[in-house]
DNA sequence: ACCGTGACTGGCA
DNA sequence: ATGCCAGCCACGG
């Protein structure tokens, strides 16, 4: 490829993805980072997640938990019970933190199924 | 160029 | 079941 073409950078392909995911739907570090490729790994995606506040459109990192389910960076939204009420607009429940039936609201994308 | 940090995950005790 | 440790890669100072 040309190299005066500069590919889009791992976190652009992040937000797209997030970009992607439904609402009512959530998903997990983890998967983001294998559907971007081997050089990104989870912990990646929260970094990147932390740039995405200055991204456009803005990202709905809110629908990103860790495999838990678990809302981990609902502190960086904020306010700590943003991420939660954003959730639960959507029609999500909210438990403690947590996502109530978190595998039926996990989204996979269209790739996967 | 080096070190520290980070919204994670998986394995082992 | 719970807790701790190590691995992973990139960016900022």
């Amino acid at each position: 490829m040309a190299s005066s073409s500069k590919e889009l950078t791992w976190i652009e392909k992040i937000y797209a993805l997030v970009r992607k995911i439904p609402k009512g739907r959530v998903t997990t570090y983890g998967t983001i980072a294998e559907k971007v490729g081997t050089r990104t790994t989870s912990r990646m995606v929260g970094w990147a997640m932390n740039a995405s506040h200055t991204a456009t459109p803005r990202v709905p990192a809110h629908r990103v938990v860790n495999r838990n389910g678990v809302l981990t960076g609902k502190h960086h939204f904020g306010s700590p019970t943003l991420m939660q009420e954003l959730l639960e607009a959507e029609g999500l429940t909210i438990e403690n933190d947590k996502i109530l039936n978190f595998n039926e609201y996990k989204y996979l994308f269209d790739d996967e199924k």
